[in-house]
DNA sequence: AAGTGGTCTAGACCACTTT
DNA sequence: AAGTGGTCTAGACCACTTC
């Protein structure tokens, strides 16, 4: 049999279950149950990003399981970059506007010299009708509201990077094009902050096209220089899918920089 | 003061060092001391690819440390997929003779539809003198032997990849044409079995290139038609660069697939 | 000094596989 | 039944940070 936790004494407590019974049909460990707790508490901002969450000791007596216990779900949050344990100072929710994570979701990096910030230049944002394609890729109705962003990046100047950016309105209402020119770092950044909303993970694929006729005016490239296309689908909390991006990179001083392990 | 291990009863055991005092400089916990103990025994082959390891217990008793300590050991082993740990059975040398892992350096996906084993055509091996590029990249001496391999990878009967490959003559000795062509599977796997040498870990850079003129011939792709171009730069243990790996994919029904986390 | 995460141990029991 | 990895606990001590 599992190991089990009795019912909390503090009424609205969380509790756990571990199948007391034989006739418990799911079952997954302690920890995972707990980790499983923590993420509801990261996903309904009880700890923010950037914010301390509670110690081990103080988890370890809130869910009435072993520091242990809580030790193995917490590091599987740090695995997940879900968050950052800190020896000395504790454990804290991960957060878009630290360079660190940046790097983890824009891959571009220059052939030779340090990778510096880019510079945003938003060419258009608008709402629309989602196309049935866009729709069916964020897991919404066909024709529900979707906002659309068209963005230039420069690095060093240079217009390199090219996207258009389609997300679910129910999300993001008040996004417009002022709000997103005037603020000042990474955009999950502002969309963890202003819309709550905090992209964990994306799933890229990658391929080489021909500059388009859009590409040509935006980037200052020659028709059908061969670019990087990469289409990305990012997902916050529970594996929702709140982003679709397409965008044209211009390699010729820079590369998607990849490890394999 | 750290945790120390007492030297083994046994001449010719494996020991442990963990700095008893305080005149100690280096330090690193005793289960990084461990893990090291065993990549050393993996990678002199004392336990072989797709071989089982010792138990964790025995593995407690050989180094003298806990089980707890082992453990804490094959888990970083294995999240960096070096071991792979079956419930019941035991520990095993992760190999490159399993599809599993064939993926993880094969980033390449079709579109629609399922991922197929990919078909080899060795097209051309020799031997030269590194020239200076492949010798820095490889941490050889220019002039050094190299092994050059060009090869064709077709999915669905479809020339799909192709591949100029350098690879330190020191290590691939009697690899020739013939070899590499009769060879069933992954050529990682080759590598591994006949030359006791296993690709760990890989980096790689991304670009979009216009085909070339031996593109064009291999590929059947029109001149100048977008390529993805990866290059890569595959390590074996100790973080031995033991290949460079220069490739272009077509991506028109095909993908780089990454996923970002 | 107190609090945090990091390491290490010892022991118990569970789930899975093989004998 | 025996052996393996997987989970959970309790307790000790260490390294680091802050007060």
């Amino acid at each position: 049999m599992n190991q089990t936790v009795s019912p909390p004494a503090v009424p609205g407590q969380a509790t756990v279950s571990g199948g007391s019974g034989s006739a418990s049909p799911t079952f997954s460990p302690l920890y995972q149950q707990i980790k499983a707790l923590i993420m509801q508490s990261l996903q309904t901002g009880e700890w923010k990003p950037g914010e301390l969450i509670p110690s081990e000791v103080e988890l370890a007596y809130r869910y009435k399981v072993s520091q242990g216990t809580v030790r193995k779900a917490i590091d599987e949050l740090s695995a997940d970059n879900l968050v950052v344990r800190r020896q000395g100072k504790g454990t804290f929710v991960a957060t878009h506007h630290e360079a660190r994570v940046q790097f983890r979701f824009l891959r571009l990096m220059p052939d030779a010299g340090d990778a510096h910030q880019p510079e945003n230049h938003i060419l258009e944002v608008k709402r629309l009708r989602g196309p049935a394609e866009v729709a069916r890729v964020l897991d919404i109705k066909a024709g529900d509201s979707v906002v659309f962003i068209r963005r230039l990046q420069h690095f060093d100047g240079v217009p390199t990077i090219m996207e258009e950016i389609w997300l679910p309105g129910a999300i993001f209402k008040g996004l417009t094009a002022e709000r997103l020119a005037e603020y000042k770092g990474p955009m999950y950044g502002l969309f963890e902050t202003e819309f709550g909303t905090q992209m964990i993970r994306a799933s890229e694929k990658l391929k080489a096209v021909a500059a388009d006729e859009l590409a040509v005016e935006l980037l200052k490239v020659q028709p059908g220089t061969p670019m990087l296309s990469v289409e990305r689908v990012a997902f916050t909390y529970g594996d929702r899918p709140v982003e679709l991006r397409r965008a044209l990179y211009v390699t010729t001083d820079y590369h998607y920089h990849n490890e394999l392990i």
